[in-house]
DNA sequence: TTGTACGCGTTATCAC
DNA sequence: GTGATAACGCGTACAA
């Protein structure tokens, strides 16, 4: 025993009469090792409670045992379900969550980065859109030797380095069931541009709305920036438009609750003179009035998902099961839509 | 240079024509230094863009450059908010944030939290309520030699060791507003036993209608725990009430946005028929309909002013400001609140 | 004021 | 299969 209290390497080795390095083969699951020698090794790492030293393993190995949140991603609840996700797939590992924010738009950002791996030695960093959509911040990670999994919402990289949801696809059935209640004239808050995930529901909207043949002329489509402001200040551009939309599909909660703001500042009922879809399913889509139908976003299994991806083979071996790469999004009806008054017969 | 590429102290030694012990002690600020010397090296560091490696500085001070945030709190935002405060401070720094959340209520909190700084040697700890109220939490940082620094509603330990609201005095005033405004019957939706929160702005509520002669029936107090979930139930009992509340305070917003819920389900309009008055001033309150009036806890300050205290001495030097201990709640005036209807002359 | 020798706890090399 | 011995990059006695 050291002064510090800890058993160290040294301490196991002598005791079980055998070298370092024979611990360090028990530790580190070599399988050329005697059967004898390797259960009294462990016994001995039992009885003393030996647990190996990151720091003196981080300098050896020259790679740490943390893996790392980089994110730009300006909605706090998103950043939280990915921190609960990655935690829960980290829990009773070695492994431990730093939380790197990037200032996006900054001229650095691509040197920041670089610096934070060179020096902390990640063994692996997950990657938040808008961050991972970017495709010099993947390549810098290979470059430098840092394992990595992309977040999106759409396959952008192959399934080592990608998990993904479908949220192309999933808008599109969300405006497909306003349609089906009978919504002609349908609003869209898109979401900020150069996010692929704005594109994406974009992209979905227009599909269901080309599929049933209705127009969309450009006034019907507001832009946003995910922000409870701007999806308020969306909604008055919309309300604004004569005839109204019946419906508004939102790319994402905050911003359908800044537009049930700005449609009760109006006087007008929701669901009766206004239907909203939301994008998400965060806490709020549940909290606001009324509750919101939406989207469920399955960010934080993604996540999860994706930490695993990232420890995969690095611990116990025992997992050598894929982890799945993309991620359906389904359809929370609650109490937002309803038909429209002036059902029109399309 | 090494093959990894990074610049080590013995390359900055070797050309600066030093033994490494001089180049450890420019970079550790040593004062007994010649001043030509120091520059010579200074220079050699700044041309090859040396930067001490933090692994082996980590094995050879058994300590490492990561400040972790303990926390075992159940609402998102305030998490998140401290997150942003902490990494606001370390910003620009050597040190990275490393989460740890806690399992409350598990009976092998306080080895886990043992075995985590054991292990991964953190240079100091940001305690989160409720688990920072924990004495032996704190007790066990100091005994294994890990500095901290806990986040609170009341100074339950030293200045360097503490980061504190003044929640019973802010509620106590904000319970005055609404007693100005003409209240009389008011309501507390209380927070979860065993937090000091909860106590503490309890406390505060009672203050305010004692110091006014109001009496305080026990039926006027529900308890939450707060979640949205809990302020919705808690306010169902308390309009059962006859007759009714005109007022309530909730003990934090998302609680307040439950009572929202529960008031508007049964027909009645915020503020006329009931005031509600909040704590925390989370996004959601502004973003509830009607925005809420609430008393604003400036975590993310207080959790910047902690991270600062945790790392005060041990960067440049440069800031021997003290930092404070000490922080005051205002109340953020918003649409929540009304004079009652049957304005009794008291 | 500066340098030498060694320790921190682990992994890697290459013998045996 | 197993064990000396040398890295890994930096800090600290202690000496000069």
């Amino acid at each position: 025993m050291q002064k510090t209290g800890q058993p160290t390497i040294n301490d196991v080795a002598r005791i079980a009469s055998v070298s370092k390095k024979t611990v360090s083969r028990v530790i580190n699951r070599s399988p050329l090792l005697n059967d004898d020698t390797r259960k009294r090794v462990e016994d001995v790492i039992a009885e003393l409670g030996y647990i190996p030293n990151p720091q003196a393993r981080a300098l050896a190995l020259r790679r740490n045992f943390l893996i790392g949140l980089v994110h730009d991603n300006p909605n706090a609840q998103t950043v939280l379900n990915v921190q609960q996700g990655m935690l829960e797939a980290l829990h009773g590992s070695e492994f431990e969550m730093v939380v790197r924010p990037l200032d996006r738009g900054s001229a650095t950002m691509l040197e920041d980065l670089r610096h934070f791996l060179e020096r902390q030695r990640l063994f692996g960093v997950l990657l938040m859109p808008p961050v991972s959509e970017n495709d010099s911040v993947a390549r810098l990670c290979d470059a430098i030797g840092c394992r990595y999994v992309r977040m999106g919402s759409a396959v952008i990289d192959d399934n080592d380095h990608m998990v993904a949801s479908n949220d192309r696809e999933a808008v599109r059935i969300a405006t497909e069931y306003l349609i089906a209640q009978g919504h002609r004239r349908i609003g869209l808050v898109a979401g900020p541009h150069g996010f692929r995930s704005a594109r994406e529901r974009r992209l979905g909207f227009e599909d269901a709305l080309g599929a049933a043949g209705i127009a969309l002329p450009r006034s019907m489509i507001a832009d946003g920036n995910y922000t409870f402001e701007s999806g308020l200040a969306a909604a008055e551009r919309l309300l604004d438009l004569m005839p109204r939309p019946t419906a508004i599909f939102s790319s994402n909660d905050e911003m359908a609750a800044g537009i049930i703001h700005a449609a009760r500042q109006r006087g007008l009922d929701i669901p009766r003179d206004l239907s909203i879809v939301g994008f998400d399913d965060t806490p709020i889509a549940a909290h606001v009035w009324p509750p919101l139908t939406t989207v469920r976003w399955p960010i934080a299994s993604m996540a999860r998902s994706a930490a695993l991806k990232l420890i995969a083979g690095a611990d116990d071996g025992s997992d050598l099961v894929e982890e799945p790469s993309l991620f359906l999004s389904t359809l929370i009806r609650r109490g937002s839509v309803a038909p429209p008054l002036d059902a029109e017969t399309a």
